[in-house]
DNA sequence: CGACAATTTTATATATATTTTAACATCTTT
DNA sequence: AAAGATGTTAAAATATATATAAAATTGTCG
């Protein structure tokens, strides 16, 4: 069915799109142009226009789009009709940052358990979760349907528990973990490298003393 | 002197090269071909020398690349020969993950303010800083020289504290806040945001039900 | 022991593919 | 009919991959 394949950068923009329209429709807007988009994000008309034009027509000429329903479009583009529940490995500051992270709940995430290795921190209460041992991620996974899963440990474990997580069941990791991971072809990885932004900036800073 | 530009793509490559290089080392490996780093980052080989290519010849032909030049090579390139101190604004969830993050402090990068305008949160301590009110920015960026600020307050705010942190002297921001900044031309802006790689995994995974 | 061939690996040039930008024809509304 | 905005095609720009040339090391054989 699928012919045509979609940029990557694509549904990276279009998750963004997608919650800038959300804005806009809780500020009551009801219809809005490619530029309109464009302007709000950050990107070019004819941009917004193309990642649009990779999926369907949407809009109307001379019109624009209507707001309530590109938001219904990108949501299903983006798999997100539906919620999705997930589980979360490390219970340190940032998994317990990212268990209470308001924007992945907006989104329809639901983070249904937190896991760890770490006895100390098993028993804890992270909001309403209590930390789990790995050993009952299988169970969890099953009687959930959880099928993404969040790595926020040392870079260390991070491999060792992405093997554990995928013995669990899970299809997907979005991994905070620096490092790269190893992982079948079924897995589907993502990494969050919170330093590298970071030092993009300095490299422009540096860039200007030259 | 910079006459070639160079794409930010590789600037974010440069990033994670470097710190698993700086993995490599801590193993006690001292020298290593391109074919090593793009098995280790997931890259292709031809990649990372393009990649190097731009700043210099950094190899020698037949052997590959001495870890610990390559090291100092990348590190000067991003800017990280010398620390860098940071301001976070937002003492939440993830401003303290970030406050505490590890791999932060690994690559140079000190945090030596933490603000928010909550006045529930000014006074407490994260680590060993106290939370202090958005006033007295501007008196501990010229203190300690401080250049990038890190935003990691709820999108409402993201805007204003933008612009206040911007009047405090800041040349670079790293923002959290999953919307789109307006600021000055001279001030560098990256954001961070922690939904899109997750979405992308959710795309993903509701393509194979098609 | 020295010369030369084979191997390894970088650096560079070339080609291919992808992505972005721009231009334009088409459709709506006023 | 004019203005505004989309969808689409074509062009330009970027980025990636491939192929080749050059340099260093290792191994081999006389």
């Amino acid at each position: 069915m699928k012919a045509l394949k979609i940029p990557e950068a694509t549904i990276t923009r279009l998750s963004i799109y997608s919650r800038f329209l959300k804005r806009l429709d809780k500020k009551g807007i009801t219809t809005v142009s490619s530029g309109d988009i464009a302007e709000g994000v950050g990107v070019s008309p004819a941009q917004v226009r193309k990642d649009l034009a990779y999926f369907g027509e949407f809009g109307t000429r001379g019109v624009g789009y209507n707001v309530k329903d590109l938001i219904r479009y990108t949501v299903k583009i983006l798999g997100l009709s539906e919620p999705w529940n997930l589980v979360m490995v490390g219970a340190g500051n940032l998994g317990s940052a990212l268990v209470t992270y308001r924007e992945f709940k907006d989104r329809g995430f639901s983070i249904v358990g937190v896991f760890d290795n770490d006895l100390t921190k098993i028993g804890k209460r992270i909001a309403d979760l209590e930390v789990l041992p790995l050993e009952e991620m299988p169970e969890m996974v099953k009687e959930y349907n959880v099928r993404i899963g969040i790595i926020a440990v040392p870079s260390k474990a991070a491999q060792d528990i992405a093997d554990i997580m995928i013995k669990s069941g899970l299809e997907a990791l979005l991994n905070f973990a620096p490092i790269s991971l190893n992982v079948p072809d079924y897995v589907e990885v993502r990494n969050v490298d919170l330093s590298v932004k970071l030092e993009i900036l300095t490299f422009n800073l540096a860039l200007r003393e030259k």
